[in-house]
DNA sequence: ACCGGTCTGGAAAGCGGTTGCTAGCGTCGG
DNA sequence: CCGACGCTAGCAACCGCTTTCCAGACCGGT
């Protein structure tokens, strides 16, 4: 039953005020308004239902209070954790999140990137965007997470170091073969974590498996590792790690007494497995938090932030 | 390096033309324009980097071409996927989406669908809703998503039908022991479901637990019901069977010889457990699609779909 | 009685687009 | 040669809201 949407106007006239004076209660702001005036003009909002228009706010305004969000798939547990935190965070000050996936496809994310910036978001959040957006002539604050780009500021865990942090749990444990289930090109920093820990603790370099950030990649990387016999594996991403578990119980591995398994991410999921994973988290809601802070108050323009991870243990690499 | 954004206007002035004009060869729309003009125009556009503001058309035109999604919780993988593939829809139809989380509060609830009517969105999508949202005044296409609401258009799967399925599955394999993981109230169909495929094979009624659909919840609820010695359980989410299986493992029964396990859902995860899950997968990409085609068409007011499942067989059932 | 100050409400100008209406003008048929 | 028509481009109003500026009312002080 859609009627047509009550304006300020309606609300003015049925008040017998002007529309200056309902624009003045609804914002609460400096103008002194009489309380009686004001209390008539809350009646009639209340009486027709009054909802302010938030497209012609923002037009008159210039600005939408709305911050855009793209990941690379909106299904990876890992980018959906992080969308809900920036939601969270954004809602808390007042603002809106329109989220969208780029599949990971460099056109489609221009193409998305465009949508939101005609859509005069406030913001521009690109999860783990890929190589170069081209993001020069944009005129709102944009945001890179887990991934630094040349030209704006970035927040992301501490990949190298945790990495680090998680494969040296791993030879504390005596292990002396660890391999590693790595991404694609462009996120070497796990990958040097893991060769800090194996050269600090004076090992040789273990086998490598190259494979998407996927279940099913980890799944397949798992299987080729398997020939080099590692006694421990450790994988850059929760989703691969969770293809690796599948892969050795197939094999009749086990986990961790015959192949100990460690990995990044530490999404809620990891906490389920079987066995449960011993993981490497990376701290969603602070770089959510702090994402949205430098959106907001534009600060920090620039700069790289580094956030710490912090290493759980669980089962899965024999505690 | 914010400079203050290029607007029809420049764009007009660069190419020697009227606002109107630009507005004609950005909209292609039926107003001809000489290709010389055209062309001018273009270059006007291209030259500057010109932008329109969807705010102000949004404006003037009356719609935004934005849904709004609310979704229990974003983090929630059956969620994510199904925001995943209304974005995609939306996508396709030149729509952009607004998500948020509710928590599950029906008074953030009502607080969100505030907000997003006040932003204008041209359609909202209310992902299992709790009880009464009070959609009375709203003045856009509502829709809501696995749970029937009093007033407004829904879609959702076949649950009753599709529990019963799934149970009927497990009959198959012999069991005559069968329980049931339940959600909270307010979700009755896979309840009556397992109870119909229990009656039909002429079973006596199995054990249930009630919990809330989270993992931790289904391993709470299996670490009870296992004292009734089940031979198989039936899980009302897939978070719930995951749960289910943690806590078979630890308790060292094993899936399926000793107990076998099937849950409602179907998201990728489940196929990467241990062992995989037999699951009754929700249609996410059709309920999507068909949601989407209605906010958009607005036809079918008020009509509830029910969209059949699929019965995805894998190991944890003995298959 | 007059003046200045304070307080409240209204008029109106945009924000950046869209679009109905109109005007200029070249062309063509009569 | 003249009038009509078709094509292209411009004017201007409007979408709903914010905000500046102004006007009037009322007060107290002189």
């Amino acid at each position: 039953m859609p009627k047509d949407p009550v304006t300020r106007n309606d609300v003015a006239e049925y008040a017998g005020v002007s529309t200056a004076v309902v624009s003045y209660v609804v914002n609460e702001g400096p103008r002194k308004v009489a309380p009686e005036t004001r209390e008539r003009v809350l009646d009639a909002i209340r009486a027709l239902g009054y909802r302010p228009n938030a497209t012609a706010r923002a037009l008159r305004m210039g600005t939408t209070r709305t911050f855009g969000l793209i990941t690379p798939d909106g299904g990876n547990p890992l980018f959906a954790e992080l969308a809900k935190a920036i939601d969270r965070e954004a809602a808390a000050r007042g603002y809106v999140v329109l989220q969208t996936s780029a599949d990971g496809d460099p056109v489609t994310e221009r193409a998305k990137i465009a949508e939101l910036l005609t859509r005069q978001v406030s913001g521009l959040v690109l999860v783990a965007p890929t190589a170069d957006p081209s993001l020069d002539d944009v005129e709102v604050p944009v945001i890179a997470i887990n991934r630094v780009l040349p030209t704006v500021s970035s927040v992301r865990p501490a990949y190298r170091e945790g990495a680090r942090a998680g494969v040296e749990h791993l030879v504390s444990h005596g292990h002396r073969v660890i391999g590693l289930v790595i991404g694609g090109a462009g996120h070497p920093e796990r990958e040097l974590g893991w060769r800090d820990a194996l050269t600090a603790a004076g090992l040789p370099e273990g086998p490598i498996a190259r494979a998407t950030f996927s279940r099913e990649g980890g799944y397949r990387a798992a299987q080729t590792l398997l020939s080099a016999e590692p006694t421990a594996i450790f994988a850059s991403s929760d989703l691969q790690a969770i293809g690796v578990l599948r892969a050795l119980h197939e094999a009749g591995v086990r986990v961790p007494e015959d192949v100990a398994v460690a990995a990044f991410d530490g999404t809620p999921e990891t906490e389920y497995t079987w066995p449960p994973l011993t993981v490497v988290r990376q701290p969603v809601e602070l770089v959510a938090r702090e994402a949205v802070r430098r959106l907001i108050d534009g600060e920090d323009a620039m700069e790289a932030l580094t956030v710490p991870t912090e290493l759980i243990l669980r089962r899965s690499c024999g505690c």
